[in-house]
DNA sequence: CTGGAGTGAATGAACGTTCACTCTCATGCA
DNA sequence: TGCATGAGAGTGAACGTTCATTCACTCCAG
């Protein structure tokens, strides 16, 4: 934080700082990257931070000098988490049909969380945020930001007819993440959930949950979708990039 | 086990022994509670035996008269879990529509898993399936159990018209857990998360996520669901009972 | 020669587990 | 009845280990 807005403001001289800033950063990262490894395969509280020495290749006096703490780096792989999310979560902003960019957003967040290490970390994360009040405040910041994402594209898609008005928003949303959640959790030990499979069946669910049903759509002049599931969104221009 | 057995053969005489047991039994159903507390309170590593202990009111020397291991309270813990989930399953099978009998089982579901310390210890077993062998095959046992009753439900409301013959059978019952999990893990942070409110949500999303299309429905012989949301299902007369 | 990068042994606390011990009480024997 | 016996319930200090963290130290570039 502090280092952010330094650098910003000497951004002039900033090749004079850049290179040990820099340098700073990039052993942060190796640290994170070493202690996500382990959490993943232990836990954040039986993994220990000599396994986390060992795995970046480092003392323990040294790792030190760059995280206060464990805590502090458990909250710096959290807040880490976040800021990803919060990017796949801009899908939905350049998505006309919310329906459509749910489904997109979900094949983008199931293809991040691919991998060993993911899925437990993600796990992890949410079973300690059930008990740590300070993880809970970071993961509740975290997942309301994307509540406030998904609720908005709903809301819009429902005043534009592709999406049923009669359905409980926030609740469907915070349903929705569960369910995200839950298929990252589920899917490493059932190897029939393969991509293709979980992203067919998600497009039904999507496409039968939240569609208005047959006849209201029928009464409603805007043309909801029609097009087949297997088709990507139409992203819409973006005007800033 | 071995106690279980015993108390078969020697009924005859079940008064002489069946005081011993019984208060073993009790003891080590003490120690199960506080250790439930306890691991819900602070996760299974972190934990100590000190604590559960100290919650059970009992000495550590005496704790491990009844387990020879943390690691045995756990697995016992996990046991426990994967009974009580079995019973729950069995609603299935006294249910003629399977759309009906997944919204009474979600109910039954989340109405069981209410409270501060469920949640926190249904999630931390599914966290700590992702890493501990042990734990995984305890945990993919259970909802390997659970699966096969869902699955065989939907497959027998296929054949009755109740469901959409379209839908991935497999896929759809993982999907349904992890978002039955990732409920269980949502719900304590987000308040407006209410008994009523997420029932008649995921009543809505079961019903049109399920059950056949409109236009498959109108040129099926068989009478699918009609009834409105509200209602229970109709049980089956169970022949058994 | 100064200051940041990096080391690794040392520290005290806390961990899971063990063990020598006491207490209680039903039973066997006088 | 009165007493010795021993098995099971329960205790809590102690064990060796591992933990997160610290610190006196070396190294090296500028």
């Amino acid at each position: 934080m502090h280092m952010d807005s330094a650098t910003v403001m000497v951004q002039g001289v900033r090749d004079e700082i850049a290179a040990p800033v820099d340098a700073r950063e990039a052993q942060r990262e190796r640290i994170l990257a070493a202690a996500m490894r382990c959490f993943a395969r232990s836990g954040f509280h039986k993994a220990s931070m000599q396994d986390i020495c060992a795995d970046a290749g480092m003392s323990a006096g040294n790792l030190y000098r760059y995280f206060r703490s464990k805590e502090a780096i458990i909250a710096a792989i959290a807040e880490a988490d976040r800021v990803r999310n919060a990017a796949v979560f801009e899908i939905l902003e350049r998505t006309e049909d919310p329906v459509r960019g749910l489904a997109c957003l979900a094949r983008a967040f199931l293809r991040d969380m691919h991998g060993r290490d993911a899925p437990a970390l993600c796990t992890e994360i949410i079973a300690e945020s059930l008990r740590n009040p300070e993880m809970r405040a970071m993961f509740e910041r975290n997942i309301n930001e994307a509540h406030a994402a998904c609720a908005a594209a709903l809301r819009r898609g429902i005043e534009r007819g592709f999406v049923d008005a009669g359905i409980d928003v926030d609740v469907t949303v915070r349903l929705l993440m569960a369910l995200g959640d839950g298929i990252i959790a589920h899917r490493p030990m059932a190897d029939f959930m393969t991509d293709d499979r979980v992203d067919t069946a998600l497009d039904t669910l999507l496409e039968r949950f939240l569609r208005p049903p047959a006849a209201a759509r029928a009464a409603t002049a805007v043309k909801a979708y029609t097009g087949n599931a297997d088709t990507l969104p139409s992203l819409q221009p973006t005007p800033s990039a």
